[in-house]
DNA sequence: GCTTCAAGTTGTACTATACAACTAGATCGG
DNA sequence: CCGATCTAGTTGTATAGTACAACTTGAAGC
């Protein structure tokens, strides 16, 4: 197995390892917002408003599964549709004020989790760290690899 | 915010992606193996054989989960228990042929879709992409951070 | 030896998810 | 203009993964 090998085979492994552990801890850290909820709040921050369409594409989810998590955000209060006047199909979903701050206080609090396990790495393995994921991600999402 | 903070920000949320992609196209690869089985044979196999109660650990899920887990790869034939002749509570799990097989098979072509992926990555991006995660995986994995 | 601890199983309930069938609105070719 | 087709979203249904709690069995310590 070549060195490329041996660190691909690293990176699936870690990055699964990854996965269950954010699981587990974010149903203890935050009982009220799911780790499915969060992600989706914070999709909807970034974009400033999408479509649960978008939502499902970029999450590789089925659309049905988004339309019940985006139902229960909905009825907690945290999002609110608007119809798109251009295209009565469409509705744009956007974070109301309590999302927000609820999506405010849980980033803050897994940050500060974050902050303290990745509190030895100097900023520029940080930033590489962080580039070297954006840059996977951005691959095609669909009908392929992990 | 500083560079430090907006890197912490985009590892969660990248993160995050790349999971919810994993578990998405793991089900389409690998009918045959689900994504949490695939790991755990895996993870057996890295190990030569471990506990229950350690893969419970290395994966922060409860022990009842994984005993149904290994219940079933047992009956599939793909693992197989060794009672601790130093401790009758203890249950040794070991990977059996078939087991290895379809690992094998498994991890080839789970490998090949990531390759494609990463194939204009430079051999020396992908080992210290490598590293990182390895080392960020490597701290406490309990009750603290995801 | 009785109590306490550890490994694992089983009962139960819930959540996330997918797939399929459906509704409602838009678009396009004639 | 109108039916065929496409797209966004919802609802019905089934399944898998998971946790928590209660239990069983074996080990260890006072």
């Amino acid at each position: 197995m070549t060195a490329a090998e041996t660190a691909v085979e690293t990176i699936q492994r870690e990055m699964t390892v990854f996965a269950r552990r954010a699981r587990a801890s974010a149903g203890r850290m935050h009982p009220e917002l799911s780790l499915v909820s969060y992600t989706l709040l914070g999709h909807l921050e970034e974009s400033g408003g999408c479509r649960a369409t978008d939502l499902a594409a970029h999450y590789a989810l089925d659309k049905s599964t988004v339309s019940r998590q985006v139902a229960a955000l909905e009825r907690s209060g945290l999002i609110e549709r608007r119809l798109d006047p251009e295209d009565h199909r469409v509705q744009v979903l956007h974070l109301t004020e309590a999302g927000q701050e609820i999506l405010a206080q849980v980033t803050r609090s897994r940050r500060a989790a974050f902050r303290e396990r990745l509190t030895d790495w100097p900023e520029e393995d940080l930033v590489r760290f962080a580039a070297y994921l954006e840059r996977y991600n951005a691959g095609p999402s669909d009908a392929d690899s992990p």
